[in-house]
DNA sequence: TAGATTGTTAATCGATTAACAATC
DNA sequence: TAGATTGTTAATCGATTAACAATC
């Protein structure tokens, strides 16, 4: 996507699986099997319209229209995360933040992004159709904030509490441990590493 | 080792890979395979050693001694960061913090972890023979840095930035994309989206 | 029509897993 | 010795890739 969109501002209209894929990092064959799985988008002899392509993926991603997303816990993580300018890029809108510090909530009332208390997640959530939450509360607090969640409608929550969250069918979990992703690098700056052969990007699984 | 971890704080000696994988959530099989890679560390009949096991993933991962570790851009994200606990429980120290705006500098000039200029860089890498970095700086800085990092002797980086950074043979790179992340999310909250079956973290593979 | 490039098949490769002999 | 559990082999499964017919 990310390829995709450069290519598009510098106003190209076409591209082949040949020159998408080495800008991303991939193997032609691996893209073109890829895109399939969605559907045929390609023209043979041409390529594929980088147009159309761009918006069947938002389509996949859901990212097509402005996806809304809460936040909850505004410490130092939180209130980072808040700043972060990437997320509205990509399509998300982050409509409130909530925090059970009452400081805090204060501090928060009248920002951009407001800072809600916890009691008024159930009503916010309802009147956004909000699907997706941003954790990023201690570790005692995670569960029982995400169950408020899920009964009000969340079915994705990005996890930053190192703690393996309880969630029925049908919600989808991920986990960003930045203790994990230190531990790994460690372990390949070790000389008994295979050296590993491409950068690359966190790509987390996900959860039931 | 986060189970094993455990295991040993509720006092038990020995596991089994039937135990401690259900505690991990892989097949007892996986489990033994992998760990054989490194070596054989059972007992046929009863088991493995906790502490024995422990200490050699602990080797394995380089954490068995604290690991240096530095941190540029004391931003919004570097300064959630720094105050982390969980890098500090798991066999990192951040020894120094950097960053370009002369007003962080002097702010944080005394704080628990010193925030200095950028041209001390080398001095501080070379006095605490640091070899992995934290990136948190905007994107337009982050090439030019990993330039020096590299050049005083840092082999693994743990990048923010969403930037594909280039770097030599031999330097590892875990990027952290949070758009990504919530990108990936939002891809599984559709509901064309196979669901998927398990909550995993993000597992970074790595770079270069 | 000739050249290019897709979508798809079949071959290859690697990773997971079941099964079990080795052995505590 | 009998029971348990490892380390390892061989079978299975799934993912990647090369090759190519379809077709723009």
């Amino acid at each position: 996507m990310r390829c995709l969109m450069r290519l598009k501002a510098n106003g190209l209209e076409t591209v082949s699986s040949q020159a998408l894929s080495s800008a991303a990092g991939v193997k032609p064959t691996q893209l073109r099997k890829d895109l399939t799985y969605f559907g045929q988008f390609g023209t043979r002899g041409l390529g594929y319209d980088v147009n159309q392509l761009t918006e069947m993926i938002a389509e996949v991603l859901g990212t097509n229209t402005l996806q809304p997303v809460v936040l909850i816990g505004v410490g130092n993580l939180g209130k980072a995360l808040i700043s972060y300018k990437g997320f509205e890029r990509e399509g998300f809108e982050i409509v409130s933040a909530f925090d059970a510090n009452p400081g805090v909530v204060a501090l928060g009332k009248f920002m951009e992004i407001p800072v809600r208390p916890m009691d008024e997640i159930p009503k916010v959530l309802s009147e956004h159709q909000v699907r997706m939450a941003i954790l990023c509360v201690p570790v005692e607090a995670a569960q029982s904030i995400v169950n408020v969640l899920i009964e009000n409608g969340v079915t994705g929550i990005l996890n930053f509490a190192p703690i393996v969250l309880l969630t029925p069918e049908g919600v989808t979990v991920n986990n960003v441990n930045l203790a994990i992703e230190l531990e790994n690098l460690s372990y390949f700056i070790q000389e008994h590493a295979p050296s590993s052969d491409e950068t690359s990007d966190s790509d987390p699984t996900d959860g039931d």
